[in-house]
DNA sequence: TAACCTGCCTAGAACGTTCTAGTAATGGCG
DNA sequence: CGCCATTACTAGAACGTTCTAGGCAGGTTA
């Protein structure tokens, strides 16, 4: 009942097994090197003890530690997805995932100390927000990858979506179903708000589109896309809005339906991230989404790479997002088209 | 720039210092025992050789672990809201933290097990989902504390929501509203399901509302709330429903507003767990909130006054939760009251 | 018979800490 | 001067593993 006893170790299951600590080690670890009947043995005896392998001092004398550390924020939803990606990848080439999560009141900085701490062999940063000059310093002692965002220091691995084509892709729908008129709601100073702008810019100029192209400042809250929405009625509406992610979107819709305007009937939106709230029946929004699982494979894939001293290509690598259509786009009005 | 290198160790930074190893264990612990001259010279070396203490040593060494397992699952926005509480609840006593999520392909055996191996002195589960027996089972090991949800086991200690007093609330502000016809749209097989609809029963009953007493079968998902609106839809519709969740309370609106009722003005709807959604300003949903700081706080104290052999009272503990008034509740309309 | 495998097993040294027990130097006090 | 306390430090044993080097049977080969 109570938790007080000492948890049993390698040398309990030795002597009540009546062999030694090394054979009882080398049959838990499934190495060659012991009979069958002894093994079988030494099984029943571990398990009757309820005796478990301690990971630290497997991992202390064992110089490699096979760990992986990670960093994420609670609070950004799309960095649970990649968690579920991560330990997937992980397992599969026999690493193990250390956790640490950056919150309201527990900043990156310390989040990533602990995982130094832990001994892990290489880490990697979801969305990391920290200096790109401090994340180098740390190249110095384990390889580093950031995840979904763009570092341009020459130490630092990065794994990142093609946020260039991601718009492209929301430009390229609205352009079939018929739109001229395009704007785009920006992410303001948020990271990765550069490269969707860019790709918005290009492919309204591959399609001919500079004249109506246009860009407004936004953010990437929901008041962000509210403010963005006020200052779009006070003049003449486009057909469609390309906006910089799903929350910003949201805030959008939710102001121009108050304001009397139907989507899609008269205005198209198009998110960005295909958060999990995009899918509820009343938002039901057209987004771009990231491929996570291929984030979370390559995030894994080459910070192994990086351990085991393979030559690795370029620093920087990008996934290909792909489009959701749901229920916020559709074909502009006549009298516009 | 290669990772290469072996990570400096207590002894490289004392022989550089000049010292002994044990000298500057006692300088990195920040213990009484060692000159402030010396103190000073040892902290110097230690920064200029990038020194970072082990903590699989560390903890290996001395017994005690200072750790506290966690295991979450990342498809539920509440464990991570926690998290938060977790770590600085888990600071404030000087213990650290380590996560093992649940993902769709992760399951929780797996993620206790990790835990189990890492040494970490209590467990803290939270929304476990294990059969209650094998819960039971661990605490033969380590303490564990469930969070969120009822475990009728002996040696499990519970830390929840106050669930019945969650509908008592959601139905006091209906009717405080004037609503006398109140539904109640259940979690089907859910864990806390039962609990609220004895709340909701109990609630109905102290206002002499017996009669107009309703439970509808629904579920945890949108698609189960959306499913009750069309059966409630089939006849008279009441003026005021409570649903188990957030997620279900979405799809009930989406049903309801596509069926042209309007709310708060014909219908009025109440949701439970301020999920990050319900404060979108398109579905601004009245809901229930849980204290997730109050639960993590007493979770923590909890584990850890079961590390200390402290006396502990009830093996359950509950935590209230409050009403945030929002947009979709109001008086019901004139021509039913 | 001696030499050499091969299969099963063990002793004992690591890994990087912390902790216990102790030593040397200093200083105050009689 | 001798004695005891105090301060500053060190040696070496743990913690629970893994790993290297080897021992001891019993069989095969020269």
């Amino acid at each position: 009942m109570q938790s007080g006893e000492r948890r049993p170790t390698l040398a309990d299951v030795a002597t009540e097994a009546g062999v030694s600590v090394a054979l009882v080690s080398i049959v838990m670890r499934g190495v060659p090197g012991a009979s069958e009947a002894t093994r079988q043995r030494v099984r029943e005896v571990a398990a009757r003890l309820g005796y478990q392998p301690d990971s630290r001092a497997r991992r202390l004398r064992s110089g490699e530690s096979r760990l992986l550390g990670v960093v994420f924020d609670v609070r950004h939803p799309f960095h649970h997805d990649m968690l579920t990606g991560l330990y997937e990848a992980a397992a599969k080439v026999d690493y193990e995932l250390a956790l640490s999560a950056v919150t309201p009141r527990r900043d990156e900085r310390t989040a990533i100390e602990d995982l130094l701490r832990d001994r892990c062999a290489a880490l990697i940063a979801i969305g990391p927000q920290l200096p790109a000059g401090e994340l180098d310093l740390l190249t110095a002692r384990l390889p580093v990858v950031a995840v979904f965002r763009h570092v341009h220091k020459r130490g630092v691995d990065v794994v990142r979506t093609d946020d260039e084509r991601g718009l492209r892709l929301a430009v390229d729908h609205l352009v079939e179903l018929g739109h001229r008129s395009i704007v785009h709601v920006d992410g303001g100073r948020t990271a990765a708000s550069a490269e969707r702008r860019r790709g918005y810019l290009d492919a309204m100029g591959q399609h001919g589109l500079e004249e109506f192209a246009r860009v407004l400042p936004g953010g990437f809250g929901e008041e962000d896309g509210a403010r963005a929405a006020r200052d779009l009625l006070a003049g003449p509406v486009p057909t469609a809005i390309a906006m910089f992610n799903d929350l910003s979107a949201a805030g959008m819709l939710d102001v121009l339906r108050r304001s009397g305007l139907t989507v899609p009937g008269e205005v198209s939106v198009v998110g960005y991230d295909d958060a999990s709230f995009s899918r509820l029946g009343h938002i039901d929004l057209t987004t771009v989404a990231q491929d996570v699982e291929a984030l979370a494979t390559l995030a894994v894939a080459r910070a192994i790479a990086r351990l085991d001293g393979a030559p690795v290509g370029r620093r920087e690598v990008t996934v290909d997002p792909h489009l959701v259509v749901r229920g916020t786009t559709g074909p502009p009005p006549k009298a516009t088209a």
